[in-house]
DNA sequence: ATAATATTTAGACATTTGTCTAAATATATA
DNA sequence: TATATATTTAGACAAATGTCTAAATATTAT
């Protein structure tokens, strides 16, 4: 739970997020929407992944990272039961 | 949005929305929960403050804090929509 | 084999964060 | 008025965070 709401502490990494969901996407493919570097892009994508939130598999040189929505079901359960 | 995903991105933090949100209670009243100082509590509930995830009312020496659930709303929705 | 492309790793650095103690402010009580 | 209680403010400090450039690794193309 920790590390979700530490990886969704940040406005870019959410902006992968909000990008991910369009369609699956390579590191640099997403690392053009911003204008900070690959390398600090590599290590967002490096926090979402420690929470789960993407995962990634290597396609030829590529590295392909896709959103993984399940994860978020537990925030939305915290949230929910904050509701009351 | 950024100020909300801030104060959630705290284990403290969120434990105190989850005792207010059984009752509101006062700022000592809640620092007695944890282990840490009751300056750091109160800088805790700045920041759920700033965030207007609580609300605060001086009744007497005392102060009284509520929870804001209607804020969670725009995280639930944020949420639901990267869920597709 | 060499060069080009894609991505990550390593290390540095400034900023932000969470914590503390000491002091200040506000209210209630003797 | 003086004292006790409740809370916040101020300032310090270590740890975590987000960024960068340079270098390393992996794959593809010439």
């Amino acid at each position: 739970m920790n590390s979700i709401f530490k990886a969704l502490n940040d406005a870019t990494r959410r902006e992968i997020l909000d990008l991910l969901k369009e369609k699956d996407m390579a590191a640099g493919e997403i690392a053009d929407f911003f204008k900070i570097s690959k390398p600090s892009i590599s290590h967002h994508l490096d926090i979402l992944k420690q929470a789960d939130l993407i995962s990634s598999e290597k396609k030829g040189q590529f590295v392909i990272y896709s959103i993984n929505t399940t994860i978020m079901e537990d925030v939305l359960q915290w949230i929910l039961t904050l509701k009351k």
